[in-house]
DNA sequence: GATGAATGAGCATTCATTCAT
DNA sequence: CATGAATGAATGCTCATTCAT
């Protein structure tokens, strides 16, 4: 088994803990599967049903509907990624630790689980939109609270550039996620994580006051 | 009439320039509407009849299918943008300006035509799936020459850092591109016109040997 | 072609006129059948679409949805019971004649198309939770006005008992209804019609205060 | 509690008497509320399970199957109504005793459980065409043989009219029946049983040679 | 006896596309 | 050229029922 496969198959453990919950956990790899061959809308049902090997009331009794198969992969991938960057970002106490951290972070994780990292750009849209947008965004601010904590600091005292706060994530991030989804899609060919340190210190030049 | 729906009649008077190409060009205006209000996938042609006010045979007579009527209206805002960004970057000869005029270029036009960017964000992967995909990267191929040649020219007598080739644009344009995909979906208030400067100059420290 | 079926097609032809709805009334006319085969819940579109020879889109472009079908043959039934009832009522200044006209008008009609007059009582609260409910009050309403004027008028001079006005309707219907309901149910023999003058001066006996 | 709820209580404890059916009578209890709320075919085994807080398996081990669940509530409805009728009825052996007790006896039970009269109503049909018709129609004969051999009597020494012995039970109850449904429907305000004496006269005025 | 996860046939409805007028 | 009625395959979802635990 690929290291990538195993490392889903962990993801997926965490996220459907349940020793019962292997028929879920099989539905919801299969459909990482169809949503990034087929599209998430264009990914059926029938599809999910024939791909995971289970029924389709199995799947409407454990996920309610597609959507709802969305968004628990989504949180899956979204939730092992925060758990990711937290890992890394975890007592660095200046913004240029913290950059490098958080950069790379995002860069790894990106290319440990591209798969899953493809689908997470794909559903974004669909559940910022849908019932657990609230949630996302909650999440979302959570995950950056210390990154968000670090620059604040770091600006007070000159450290980093008197830039627009909401200017910040795009700087620091930009760049590799631009990287990260022109390598998914086959526009780029070296993987992200290869270019950890070279994203991460561009971003932190385009941010530092002194380099 | 608002600033941007005169700029978007313009563009598509470009686009489609006969003048009996009036029921046509009646159709694109209205498509974006239903296509940025509901989603490419789930915009239906009777949508878009209804909306544009002509008949289901008239939309099929003009754009052959639905995802005819995608690409029409993707490459009308996509050479739009190309013609915008080529008249800025014009004349440019040395890397700094190149970044200024093609950040700004960047940023400007989506400022000006939010509805029509917005659009191309979430029809890009649809058109480059689709039998329009080769023309797609041609033109960006096309689009990005100058540039690309400009960046090689100063990068070989070093005034920007010997980076990858392959992550210039990503250092160049990924920040903006992601403020600029926070402002269209409400996560960012000011224009991305409005932090043109800041953007292309942070994108310049990233990618200089020296600021 | 018996008699009801020929009374049947006349009802359809009145309730969609246009030349070219043919294929409308087809599937009213085998609705009509399914419906009382099978019960209104029970039948599938797919039971309307073989019986009729029709396409399901062809259904739904002309009826909206199964509920639409429904109306439709509801109301074309509902608004020739109306018309059969107005026709013989028109005149009668008395209550008395008016029992009769009113009494011997409603068993006629479920005599004659006993098939419909079936669908009428099955559908009738379908219809009335439905989005047609007012629709069916506001002509229930009408069809009643002349008779419960010239009840009012009859009550103040005498002619008939000082009951509450809301008991008029049970009294002069209810028995027809129940008679004609079990004849409908097949529990009953003769034709509801054959009791029209029995069933007319019985309910006349109910209410009038000397016979 | 209210009254409607206590004589529904023990209508169920009648009907399921066991003292271990308290899991029957609440699926029961709960699911008249279902039916009427949503109608027989729309309610769900699903709903059922929510609204009476018992499992799946417990309502098919109790009754079956859903067709169960509306036989076995329509029953407990329909023999409680019968021992009511037989309760008032008993010891008139005049047709115009007869008819006051019977109308009475109708519509004061219905308006003490509105609820499970509406029911009655409502599955009827069902159960008519289930397993269970026969049962229903004799049981339908058993309830009304005293009151038929009564009139029967009565035709024969001329005190009522001599009318079609099938046209009877229309003259006698469709009234009383008529005006209940459009009770049950909201459509009439004052409850049925305060039109007992009334609609009981006009009953017997319908069939009295003399009145 | 009680439970509720699993099943899968079946349903109402949608929608891109065609083509006769 | 323009129209819009007609098509029918395909879809998301429901729900009565079963059965292993």
């Amino acid at each position: 088994m690929s290291s990538e496969a195993e490392r889903l198959h962990a993801i997926l453990e965490k996220a459907v803990p349940d020793s019962r919950g292997a028929s879920k956990r099989q539905i919801l790899t299969e459909a990482l599967t169809c949503f990034n061959a087929r599209g998430i809308e264009a990914t059926t049902i029938d599809d999910l049903r024939r791909c995971s090997g289970q029924s389709v009331g199995t799947i409407y009794h454990h996920f309610k509907n597609k959507e709802g198969v969305v968004a628990a992969l989504f949180f899956a991938g979204f939730d092992d990624q925060s758990r990711a960057i937290a890992a890394r970002v975890e007592g660095h106490l200046d913004s240029h630790g913290m950059v490098e951290a958080l950069v790379t972070a995002y860069l790894v994780w990106i290319t440990e689980v591209p798969e899953l990292a493809r689908f997470l750009f794909m559903a974004r849209e669909a559940v910022t939109q849908g019932p657990q947008g609230q949630a996302l965004h909650d999440r979302l601010i959570a995950r950056y609270r210390p990154v968000d904590e670090c620059f604040e600091r770091d600006a007070r005292i000159g450290r980093v550039l008197p830039l627009p706060p909401e200017l910040i994530p795009a700087l620091v991030l930009g760049s590799a996620e631009s990287y990260s989804r022109g390598w998914l899609a086959g526009r780029r060919h070296a993987t992200p994580a290869s270019y950890a340190s070279s994203l991460a210190e561009a971003a932190w030049r385009s941010i530092a006051r002194h380099v």
